[in-house]
DNA sequence: CTTGAAAAGAACTGCCT
DNA sequence: AGGCAGTTCTTTTCAAG
């Protein structure tokens, strides 16, 4: 099990990170190797796992999801059984586009897209505030967001 | 400008979300059109800016990074320059791989990594207890997380 | 919008340093 | 492990119906 990564490696990661649309001979280029070598590094990433599947950022704005809203969820019945009935039944509302299960104030985070806020109303009346044992809830309403790079 | 995106389009919008890597052909193929008109679309897509650069996914646990805490940011001192400060420096934490302005209890969210728990302590001590203008903070760490399909 | 074909480019393989 | 050269595949792109 050689799961050493290098320096090499990280500028990679660091390339691809930000453009993923880049071809082996491209990365190569950037990190000055050949498009066979960095051709088999990326293999090799892809086989440890570190690489994961690519993945298709939507601009929901332009396709008239103007709201974004987190919210932080504290259940009122613990459990195994409860937890379980609490994300099937989040991840069937199709405006929920991420659950994070999280360790302190709240259980759950969720990331709910609407059309407009009379949209999200409907969302969280309909759809929110009917997921089993749900207790105090809190709201953010996104105003702009920024991804970084991060460490590496 | 004729931003109308038909149904044909969101179906082509809902293959591509679930697996970037395939392009064109195979897309043509799942929503039963031809290459070139799949091509086509899918071109008007990304000029249109609705289909954004895509994203490669690490794993950041493998390279090392197993920890994962959300931080809610009250800011004590508000005004346009306090957010404009506050941003700039919480840009620069390599740690911070995600800045969200948000609406509500708290004015930002940030999503921060770091390698194991002592790890994310110096990260708050030395970076995050340094921003400018931090008042009160809450912090939440991840456990597991779910990124869903969204409406459509 | 479709089919069909040519051109371009990217993925993969051996072999050598 | 990296580079070179070559093969094979996919994808893009164009022409014509």
């Amino acid at each position: 099990m050689t799961e050493a990564i290098d320096d090499t490696d990280r500028a990679i990661l660091r390339v691809v990170q930000a453009n993923a649309r880049l071809s082996a001979g491209a990365v190569g280029r950037a990190v000055d190797l050949s498009q066979p070598a960095a051709w088999r590094r990326l293999r090799r990433l892809r086989d440890l796992g570190i690489l994961r599947g690519r993945e298709l950022t939507l601009d929901l704005e332009k396709l008239g999801f103007g709201v974004t809203v987190f919210l932080g969820i504290k259940l009122a019945t613990k459990g195994r059984v409860s937890l379980d009935d609490f994300e099937r039944a989040v991840t069937a509302i199709p405006e929920v586009r991420r659950v994070e299960h999280v360790l302190g104030r709240y259980d759950y985070r969720l990331r709910v897209t609407a059309r407009d806020l009379p949209d999200f109303e409907r969302v969280l009346r309909r759809r929110i505030m009917a997921l089993p044992g749900v207790g105090e809830m809190e709201a953010n309403v996104l105003l702009s967001e920024e991804r970084l790079p991060g460490p590496l």
